[in-house]
DNA sequence: AGGTTATATCAAAATTGGTTGATGAATCAA
DNA sequence: TTGATTCATCAACCAATTTTGATATAACCT
């Protein structure tokens, strides 16, 4: 088994992980997690500046946790339910190998 | 219901997250799910400075990702399987309701 | 066309986070 | 009790990320 076959997937959850990992895009993503949204009204919800929202959209956007329509001038976001499995699977497959005994050290 | 019994949760998802957004917190853990080491095993295994491990243990540790114990003068350390349990449980709740479209923005 | 609204982008400033090397505390063994 | 070993902590430094305010772009309306 050659390192390699670990680091790729690990690295692509990591991304995810850190995009998850700031107070302002959990904030939207529980607001997306009721349902798509578009940035107007994400404004709105979450008092956010909205060049501050915008900055965040892209990072989850391009991290591949979102994804956006158009509409006339209103731009919806939602959440990829396909990301967010990714995550379930690799934790599923780190708590599936994380049971085992202490060797004494030494 | 009120807003914190969001907010706490999230935030402890949050810090979850954070611990798995590091690329030398990853290797640890993926270091600890083949089951519990002490930090000189760590150090050694992974070819880690003692005082940047110690500084990436008490970061998962703090967050309630790994917990120790000690044993004479070593430490050992291992993940704590139901801290990967509540992020699972975490992304699986947003993963319910997200596909639903927006109401049209005016 | 000209004005307005929704969103994106950019550069500078502010903040946060990680690394390093040195020092400290606790345990053990001689 | 001295010296060695294991681990934690600290401060200084450096790198990455976030915030802010200003400006750009594109769609829509009259």
């Amino acid at each position: 088994m050659r390192v390699l076959d670990h680091t790729l997937p690990a690295d692509q959850a990591r991304l995810l992980f850190k995009v998850l990992a700031d107070p302002v895009r959990l904030s939207v993503i529980e607001a997306l997690a009721a349902g798509e949204r578009c940035v107007c009204e994400l404004t709105g919800e979450l008092g956010l500046a909205q060049s501050k929202l915008s900055f965040h959209l892209k990072v989850m956007k391009d991290a591949g946790l979102l994804e956006s329509r158009q509409e006339g001038r209103w731009i919806y976001y939602r959440l990829r339910a396909e990301a967010l499995q990714t995550l379930q699977d690799w934790l599923a497959g780190l708590a599936a190998r994380c049971q085992r005994p202490a060797r004494p050290c030494r």
